[in-house]
DNA sequence: TCTTAATTAGTCCAGATTGGACGATTTTAC
DNA sequence: GTAAAATCGTCCAATCTGGACTAATTAAGA
């Protein structure tokens, strides 16, 4: 994922140098992580500037304030994510709706493996009503459930995935996914459940196909 | 739940006033709220007391910082929890474990739906290895998580439950209940279903059961 | 009822942190 | 070489931090 331009700067006279996407790539990787574990109240723009190791005021000049910052960073960790998924998708014959299922779901895992940030970031912003909630949503959580959910619709109708209502199955499936990695602490904790390991992810994975795509 | 006694006051001469647990109870449904929503570290002990509607030096006298109050509070979140678990669990009879396996999951939904800060707070816990985490996983999830993985067991070999590491097969079953009911707000958003109906909350619980215990 | 411990109210503090502003300096594209 | 882009260093005013301290109030036990 290449940044289309500077957030900030709207007509440069001169292109943009490359240090300064490396920067702002520094701050936005900081800024998924520093956000996922406290918060976007938790979270100081010292703070973020630190885990980049970057100084400080270089927040307000490339993105402006905090607020513009956060969406920075998760508009670019959703495409990301979604970029992944659909990519993946793309590659599997639209004939088998149950391989292209299958294929969605350890796509699924390994993306919230290599992303834990995310579901811990939609998390705490279900927590109380927001823009930065009300943006999430309509730009990037609707978008793919629309488009789930319509694929779920048709799985069901062929006895391959469970009855009941699509929109509660996707969100067992995908909280069963990256709800369950962003618990990875835990989970070593009580278990001795390993997730970084690739063996217990393809187990999850395995696991989650046999769930829910039981037809 | 019955505060055992004040928990800093060692030795009291003449018997705690009621008003007091009053106090520590209102001081203990706020830390709740607000560590759920902002994390420890997002969290401040006056932000705390105004949701009390208490004065704050009062946190220092009933708890003595913020760090013995985030205990007392997680303290009476998980023992609600667990106790109502296991009491439902107690009122049905041994001999029909899939009778049992299905009040579990229908009490764990009722439960986690009248306490969702629980879920969050866990997850805010697993972001990276604190003293908090340990603690939680010693004194809450670990006995809880071991009690119901042999239970598990027996279902798997019962052909009630579905085959694979129960410990995955647990945390699946918890995530899809605690943690889809977190995302109430999130959920609302893009499917209009709304988890505070209790015709949606059922068809949540039969869901997960029809999943989980397909035999 | 009276005494006194338990609890609360009110105030204060010193230090840290907050998001952000600003000019001086360095780096790099043209 | 030069001017724009990017960074540095420093500053600020405001707010917030956890906690300390004394005086006032409430209620338990005799």
């Amino acid at each position: 994922m290449i940044a289309d331009q500077s957030p900030v700067a709207p007509n440069p006279a001169r292109k943009q140098q490359q240090r300064s996407i490396v920067t702002q790539q520094k701050l936005l990787d900081a800024a998924i992580q520093a956000f996922s574990e406290n918060g976007f109240k938790g979270t100081s723009t010292r703070d973020i500037a630190e885990r980049a190791d970057v100084h400080h005021p270089l927040i307000t000049y490339h993105f402006k304030n905090k607020d513009l910052l956060w969406r920075a960073a998760a508009d670019r960790m959703f495409k990301q994510f979604n970029v992944s998924l659909i990519k993946a998708m793309s590659e599997v014959p639209e004939v088998d709706p149950k391989a292209r299922a299958e294929v969605f779901i350890r796509t699924y895992v390994r993306c919230a493996h290599s992303q834990p940030a995310m579901h811990k970031i939609i998390l705490q912003e279900s927590s109380y009503p927001s823009d930065r909630l009300d943006w999430l949503i309509a730009t990037h959580l609707k978008p793919l459930f629309e488009l789930v959910v319509d694929q779920l619709k048709v799985l069901q109708e062929l006895g391959i995935a469970p009855a009941g209502n699509p929109a509660l199955l996707y969100n067992m499936i995908r909280v069963s996914a990256g709800g369950l990695l962003a618990l990875g602490l835990e989970i070593k904790g009580t278990s001795d459940i390993d997730l970084e390991d690739q063996r217990e992810l393809d187990e999850l994975a395995d696991m989650i196909v046999r769930v829910f795509l039981p037809g």
